[in-house]
Parts: C-alpha cells; sequence; structure tokens
DNA sequence: ATTTACTGAGTAACCGCTCAGTCAGGGTAT
DNA sequence: ATACCCTGACTGAGCGGTTACTCAGTAAAT
C-alpha cells in the first residue's frame, strides 16, 4: 500500500554532500519554478541559480523531471512538518478540529506559492513519481480523518464512516483554494475572514 | 469592469471559414492537450489533427498560446451554455440552488477532463488573456451568486451579503474538486453518492 | 489575371543531457 | 622531502534532437 518513495541515483559518492547540494538545488528551483513555471525554466537556469555549472547538476539528479520530484516532495515534507506542530490535543475533539483548521489556514497562507506550485506542475511528473506525491498529498488529508473519525468516535461530532474520508478532502480543498482562487479570494477577504466562513461551513455540519 | 476577449488576427478574409477552421482545430488541440498536455504538444500536432497544414494553421493563429485561449474560452463557452439550461425557476429558491447545485455536478463531471484541462494549463496564457479567462470563471461563480442573493432577499436563505461571494465560490470549488481530486474521490464514491453529501454541506449552512 | 486559401520544406533558436578534461587533496613509493 | 599517481567533485563546450514559426510556391476560384 505505502509506496517508499525512489530515491533518485546520483554519481557522487559522499552522501552528506548529496545532501547538501540537492538543497541547493531545490532552493533555487523553487523560486524558479514559482516565477516561470517548470516547463519555462531551464536545466542551465537552475544549475546557475544553485551555484554551480549543469555537469554537476546532472550528477546528483539524473533528469529534469528529478528536480521537480526533488521540489514537490521537500514542499510536502514541510507541510507535513507544519501540520505535526498544529495539530495538537486540546480539551475538547471539537476544539481539536477548529484549531487544526485554523493552523492549516495559516500554513496555506505562508506557504501558498509552494502550494499553487504543487497543483500546478505535479502533472508534468513521470507517473510513478506522480503516484507517490499524490500520497503524500492523500496523508496530509489523513491527518484531519482522525480527527474526524475520532469526533465521531467519542460522539462529538456528527457524521458517519462513510462521509468521513469526503469531508477530511473538504477541509483540504477549503483550505487549499485560499491559494488557487486568490485571484478572487484575496481581494475581498483577509486569511482570519475566511478562516472563520470556512471554518462555520465545516462546523456546522458536523455539529448538529 | 468587464474586458472584452480580445479577437485573435487572421490572415483569412473569410469569417464564416475562420470559424469553421478555429472549430477544427479547438477541437483537435483539446484532445491533445488533455491527452499530453499543452507543452508536450506540437504545433505540427495540432495542425495534423485539424485536417491540414502547419502553414494553414498559423493562417488562423498567431501563436500557439492563441490555440489555449481559443480552447479555454470555448470550454467556458460551453460550461457556461449548459449551466443556463439547468439553472431553471423553481416553486422556492431552496429547491433551484438545490438543483443547480446537482446539475452543476452533472455537468462537472460530463466535462471532467475539459475542467481539469483549464486547471492545470491555465497558467501557461499570456497575462490578458489569462485575466481573460479568470474572468469567464468569475461569472461561472456569478450565477451562482445570483440564486444566494436572491435567497437571502426573499428569506429564504440563511447568508451574509459579505458571505455570498465566498458561498458562491465554494460552490464552484466543491463541484470542481471532483474533478482534480478524482484520484482520491472517484474510488470512494458515485456521482450521487459525492452530490448528495456535498449538497448537503452547503445547505445546512443556509438553511437555519 | 488576380485574389485567396493552402502547402510543407526550411530556418533559427533552444534545450536536455554528455563527456573529455581540469584540479585539489591525499596516499604511497622512493 | 619529493615525485608520482589516484580518486572524486566539478567544468562547460558541444552534440543530437526538437520546436515554433516563415515563406516561396501551388492550385483553384472568380
Amino acid at each position: 500500500m505505502n509506496q517508499k518513495r525512489k530515491a533518485i541515483p546520483s554519481m557522487v559518492k559522499d552522501p552528506m554532500l548529496i545532501q547538501r547540494r540537492r538543497e541547493q538545488i531545490i532552493e533555487a528551483a523553487v523560486e524558479l519554478f514559482i516565477s516561470k513555471g517548470f516547463h519555462k525554466t531551464t536545466t542551465r537556469e537552475i544549475s546557475q541559480s544553485s551555484g554551480f555549472s549543469i555537469g554537476t547538476l546532472y550528477e546528483y539528479i539524473e533528469s529534469k523531471e528529478d528536480v521537480l520530484y526533488l521540489v514537490c516532495d521537500d514542499i510536502h515534507r514541510k507541510m507535513e512538518e507544519r501540520l505535526r506542530e498544529i495539530i495538537v490535543e486540546e480539551a475538547t475533539t471539537v476544539h481539536m478540529l477548529r484549531s487544526a483548521i485554523s493552523g492549516f489556514m495559516r500554513v496555506i497562507d505562508e506557504m501558498q506559492d509552494r502550494v499553487l506550485l504543487i497543483y500546478q506542475e505535479i502533472k508534468s511528473l513521470p507517473k510513478e513519481q506522480m503516484t507517490y506525491v499524490l500520497q503524500k498529498e492523500q496523508e496530509i488529508t489523513g491527518y484531519f480523518e482522525e480527527i474526524l473519525r475520532r469526533g465521531m468516535e467519542d460522539g462529538s461530532l456528527h457524521i458517519d464512516e462513510k462521509s468521513i474520508f469526503l469531508m477530511a478532502h473538504n477541509i483540504v480543498v477549503l483550505g487549499e483554494m485560499w491559494t488557487f482562487r486568490r485571484w478572487a479570494l484575496q481581494k475581498k477577504y483577509t486569511l482570519e475572514q475566511y478562516t472563520e466562513i470556512q471554518t462555520s461551513l465545516i462546523l456546522r455540519e458536523l455539529i448538529p
């Protein structure tokens, strides 16, 4: 079920160096992909912004798509890290859900360019790597599934087993739309207003 | 406010012929863009699938991006057409909203590849044309804004002016996510199940 | 004879990726 | 201490291939 991420081969021996150089690559590539898109960014640009030559770039990756994969994986990794900081125990499951939602919205807002990047460029990944990235996206909704299930079990949330999965996806999408509909939403609402209205929508369904 | 769509210049004189050929171009290009993506589709492929040579293709457009623009515009046009069929008067505003939502879901489902195409390739459009396409997307949510406002005014829907805009966007996004999250949703739910859960989510917020 | 639509080989530019070669650091034989 | 070689990271000109777009020419209709 749970597929391990494909390790990208490298010509370089020193694992620490690989990690350091790949961090450079990711840092340079995210910025370029955000501002120009994956297809319009050249490998030459990536290597230059990383601070070394194309030759060296290809010592650490095998193809341009590998860079996109590294970038997507890094974004998800950071996202999950922030989520784990935000999802903490609270007095009641309802309070926990509330704070998880508003925390999630803040994370989305902080990382909006990166969230958007994944939405827009995921399709350019080779099939296997795309599957892995989508799985990571599923893991993120998993955090909300867990809270919902707990609320169902302790009786504080009004939801049936069949709807949990969809409701968790709804929470994630209602968060992420803050980025991919920002051309409309961010003109009309502050993040706080947005969070409040969306939270009320979700909770009104869950609290009878 | 309302920006007219930029007319794409053509070398050909006969306006009827322009229309006919552009329909051919759109029909061929949609299929190619859906299966290969915009960037991986070549202009040669588009012209061949359209049934004429590259030279001729460039008599009807000025750049490859123009084709993407034609395609996006056509999809929105067809979407709006279907929406107008679906949004009809009903006994009450609540009934009207109900049937509009379920009708919208059916349209999304029918056009899912095309809806997804717009989501994924819109960013490849030149700025001006992108603005126009986003405006069209706003027009679609406008249909739901109208219903919501009417419900607010006749007292049948519980919503305030400030939330109407966001609620309309929510309806559209909760519909469109059926396509861009289909890797998760369409494995677990039928369109009918999906529609029912999402409708209940929206209506529970609106009906006190 | 002129206009109009159409053709497709050609062009200039670009891009992902490679590979022959450089160089610094360190081990080793003398 | 010196000379020599080896290893591993790095370099960037260049290769092979592709692509968006053009234009000189054809054919048919008026």
